[in-house]
DNA sequence: CCTTTTCTGGACTTGCAGGTCCATTTTCCG
DNA sequence: CGGAAAATGGACCTGCAAGTCCAGAAAAGG
């Protein structure tokens, strides 16, 4: 079903979903109407009905895809090329600043308890988003195995897997407590696990 | 405000809680009335409001109280006798088991998306479990430094505030992808950081 | 017992948010 | 141009779920 046939409808329908993360973000997702996202775009009730036949939850969908799109791209570049330690520094330092500025919201997180999980399409998201991130943090310490800088006997899939979930978490305390205190320990202490292995 | 003078009234209060509790763990938050937490308790619409005057948000954050509650008691008696590797791979099993079965809902996250972060009390349910857990497994690793099994130079609580938050986001991963392979590499990994520096 | 408080049942009200509808305007394209 | 398709505005409908109310039953307790 291509929804926006013409250049005007595709952007309205980009200014329906940038507004309506905004909105989301600002206030929860639990406590936002279709007439604040109606409000805050500047458009009519038929207008989301037209680009989204089926509601609310294919627009919350939408935003969810446009909100996961967003989470990768802002590590970027130095997500994609972690291949010394002071790289890793950098990313660290990107991923710190970029939770914290996003303060005690999660965009992502609450999207899909409202929708909820079992969705067509849902789940798809947050498993892209997971394999796509955690593949890249693997890459990365495959690179440095490779410059010598950590045990090739390092279980890279594992290492990886673990450091993202600190990450997850990280990000999951900070939404509750508002103290990035345990990101920056998932992430310097995974580091430092990796240092540890040097050799 | 004592709402349960005499012990039939107590009772009753306990048994919506708990009941609400489930409901609420088989639905998730978004998609519970309070006619279904009515149904499964076998109350009346005007008991909720007699225990829970403030209606469904009190409910709600008294459910969660007692969410959290449990948390901490599923994982005794192993995480208050950290003091050996043995018993950090019994908590270790018993963590992963815990969740496993809990399976892809997370009753304390969905709550506080809906009753809203700010509500006086809510951070403190959280924030004062995270403190409570992150606690005990400082203490853990103490005792085995204590036993020698671990470097004294060892940044204890940043390490535990890493391996909580690893806990977190491996089960906040698997509610999204019902898969625990990364609750296990964080537990893993993170017990094989505390291995690393052993002496 | 008799009074007072607590507890319970369930009908009723109400506001609101999601969703529908259709008339009108704008854009597309031959 | 001119007709078709897309885009837009906004009034309207409707169902549902939170919350109210009051009458009556059960317990407390002197």
């Amino acid at each position: 079903m291509p929804n926006a046939p013409t250049a005007k409808g595709r952007a309205t329908r980009a200014r329906i979903v940038e507004g309506a993360a905004e909105v989301l973000r600002e206030q929860g997702v639990a406590f936002t109407t279709l007439d604040d996202i109606r409000g805050r775009t500047g458009t009519s009730k038929s207008q989301l009905f037209h680009y989204f036949p089926a509601g609310k939850d294919e627009l919350l969908l939408a935003v969810a895809r446009f909100e996961a799109d967003r989470v990768l791209k802002d590590q970027q570049p130095h997500l994609g090329r972690l291949d010394s330690w002071e790289s890793w520094r950098q990313w660290r330092d990107v991923v710190v600043e970029r939770y914290e500025r996003q303060g005690d919201r999660c965009p992502l997180g609450s999207l899909f308890l409202q929708v909820g999980r079992d969705r067509p399409g849902a789940r798809a998201i947050v498993t892209g988003l997971m394999r796509q991130w955690q593949e890249q943090l693997a890459r990365g310490m495959r690179a440095l195995q490779a410059n010598g800088l950590v045990s090739s006997a390092l279980d890279v899939e594992r290492t990886a897997a673990a450091l993202l979930a600190g990450i997850q978490g990280g990000v999951t305390i900070m939404m509750s407590t508002g103290d990035s205190t345990h990101l920056r320990a998932a992430l310097d202490t995974g580091i430092e696990h990796l240092r540890g292995t040097a050799g």
